[in-house]
DNA sequence: AATATATTTAAGCATTTGCTTAAATACGTA
DNA sequence: TACGTATTTAAGCAAATGCTTAAATATATT
């Protein structure tokens, strides 16, 4: 849609502001990928299944369902979301279907997980 | 809904379970504020508003909306969200608002810029 | 006071999200 | 083969999200 400048301020320093449009270009890829975890994680349902997951190293979505207090269903649901985002594979043991976090892909949670629990520390 | 145990499986390990709800109830505060951060940064926009404001350190709805190619009221909407959450504030000069990281509430984001810059890296 | 700029706010609307319920699929056992 | 358990998938629907456009607010300038 807009392309054109729109700030008129006498301030606006339009070298600074291009050179931020370039850094961002760069890094469009980056971003994405990083949004997409990002996105995963920005709910609580998620955040705590990807929490327990790192606990518990493996969970079957019955047990998941049993913790979270929440259908079946619901959490198959979520569980395929972070799945296609590449976060988590299954094992299957006859019935059951166990999911661990894939640990290379997701250092970021690491500290995710590390900053809740300063929270639970400080507040 | 959901208050009963629904595996049934030989193998699920009920006090396991147990523990696993015991945490995650004595951490639920603490999920909901990094629940909140992580819904934030989530979305693409919001993520490099963010990204820009540390790089910056202060811009205005103005000169995001030129360097993200967005409509003022739009950046404005993400922006409110922002600082609803706690994670900006604003300086007014004249007619413009600055607005800027405040740096000791966010140190999640930190981890989660160099992320970002990783990604570019190894990719 | 009148006008212009920067920003926010509100209404409207299309898209996405996240559950529910019901049905389908996969595996194990009688 | 028939039945039970674990899981996924699909349809339906209410709520949330994120834009657009238009109007309101705040400040500066003439």
């Amino acid at each position: 849609m807009k392309l054109e400048i729109t700030c008129t301020r006498a301030e606006a320093n339009h070298k600074q502001l291009h050179n931020c449009m370039e850094t961002l270009d760069n890094m469009e890829e980056s971003f994405q990928k990083m949004t997409k975890l990002l996105s995963i994680a920005g709910s609580d349902v998620r955040l705590k299944i990807l929490y327990l997951l790192n606990l518990e190293n493996e969970l079957c979505p019955c047990d998941l369902a049993d913790i979270l207090k929440m259908s079946v269903p619901a959490i198959s649901q979520h569980i395929r979301k972070i799945k296609d985002a590449g976060i988590i594979s299954s094992r299957r043991d006859g019935q059951t279907l166990y999911y661990s976090l894939n640990r290379d892909e997701t250092e970021i949670f690491n500290s995710i997980f590390e900053s809740i629990e300063l929270i639970r520390k400080t507040a």
